[in-house]
DNA sequence: GCATGGTGTTTTGTATACAATAAGGCCCGA
DNA sequence: TCGGGCCTTATTGTATACAAAACACCATGC
């Protein structure tokens, strides 16, 4: 019912499924950062025309999956280190602030849906051998809850480009039970700052959330 | 020399043309919120096929000059009250951000074009009837050499979408001469903040210098 | 050896034709 | 008079053909 605050409105079909499998592609590691994307190439790929590919392609540009050379070719794009900590900046900036609208916003409903999805993350956290793949899923939907809820669509377009990078992927691959749990108690108190409707407090546990797990993948990171 | 930060890698010549001009088509109220953007229209008004208008006209939905009905049209976006109040807080944040990364990046040559364009400013103020157009101009120079400075294409891109936008302009047209002398003062104390390299301060005089744009705004404004 | 210019190939940009789909009107029935 | 289902038409989505531009390579001159 909530679907994904990050689906952008969907357009036609090829187009739709192109930008999911080139998104794919690369977030994969199929095609690593340096790779060129060659149109021709994709549409045999996908199975679809040239027009449509452009399209995916121009989405992929805005949303810096790929960038462009002098010329006019496209090729994935790679993150060092700074990179990386600038996207967990800006991400802590920005779900911050959707934290903070959050907390003045959110319904009753709203605050159910996130205690249910934080039980879902609590009890794949439980399991004998945590569930990574689940708490994941359910951890970017804790996060489109929240986004949903600071009823910005501006905020919801500029996160988009920030969230869904391999990077975050990663972090959570190289936490231990114990991230994990800290992970979910942080949840539960961003729940009760919304509670509360305090949005100084629901901005900086965000904040902290954030900025905690740059620094565990700064740890997990191997060098520099 | 700097060349404009905001301007996006030119990717081809009627895709370009078609952008420049249906997003002036906007910014100059010829195509008011709510007025569909079809796509045969704007071919025949800028003389171009279909192709190069659709890429325009994806490029500035990203940006959210225009947002899609439910079936897949169109429509020039509008702004109320509260999305412009939005656009200044992201604004203010993004670009306090910059400010910071920019006072530990700044190198002695960018203080001393940061330095000639504020000189620029109070030139245009000076005069007998303060020339806004040109004060919009370096203006809008000043923020794109601090964005420069900061050195994060991500942040130059996240703030294409919201610098440009009607409110801006709008904004200035209402100073007085007493605004337009504080714009400018706040400038020189950036550009102190970045003379001493205070990451803290430079991003408090931004913050404030966007915010209190916001409520220039808001007085001016009519209603509500 | 190295720069330089030309040429062929690859790749993207543009135009156009056609297919699919959504919008709006029309008729019909209740 | 209102509502619901077709049908027409307007508009976008997709495919393909062609044009322009960039790249790579090689030859040529110094």
């Amino acid at each position: 019912m909530p679907g994904s605050a990050s689906k952008k409105a969907a357009a036609s079909k090829a187009a739709d499924r192109a930008y999911a499998e080139i998104r794919s592609l690369i977030l994969a590691g199929d095609a690593s950062p340096g790779t060129p994307l060659r149109e021709e190439a994709l549409a045999d790929i996908v199975g679809v025309s040239r027009t449509p590919i452009r399209d995916a392609l121009r989405r992929l540009e805005a949303e810096h999956y790929a960038f462009r050379t002098p010329g006019g070719r496209l090729v994935v794009a790679e993150w060092d280190v700074d990179d990386v900590a600038e996207m967990f900046a800006l991400r802590a900036m920005l779900e911050g602030h959707a934290a903070a609208r959050a907390a003045q916003r959110i319904t009753a409903a709203q605050l159910d849906s996130l205690r249910q999805c934080n039980a879902a993350i609590e009890a794949a956290i439980a399991q004998p051998t945590p569930d990574i793949a689940r708490f994941l899923g359910e951890n970017r939907r804790f996060h489109d809850l929240v986004l949903n809820a600071s009823a910005s669509a501006r905020l919801v377009a500029m996160l988009a480009s920030l969230v869904e990078q391999p990077i975050v992927r990663r972090t959570a691959t190289r936490y231990d039970r114990a991230d994990l749990a800290r992970s979910a108690h942080e949840h539960g108190q961003l729940i009760q700052a919304f509670a509360a409707h305090d949005e100084e407090w629901a901005r900086a546990i965000m904040t902290a959330h954030i900025r905690r797990a740059l620094h565990a993948f700064q740890d997990a990171s191997p060098s520099k």
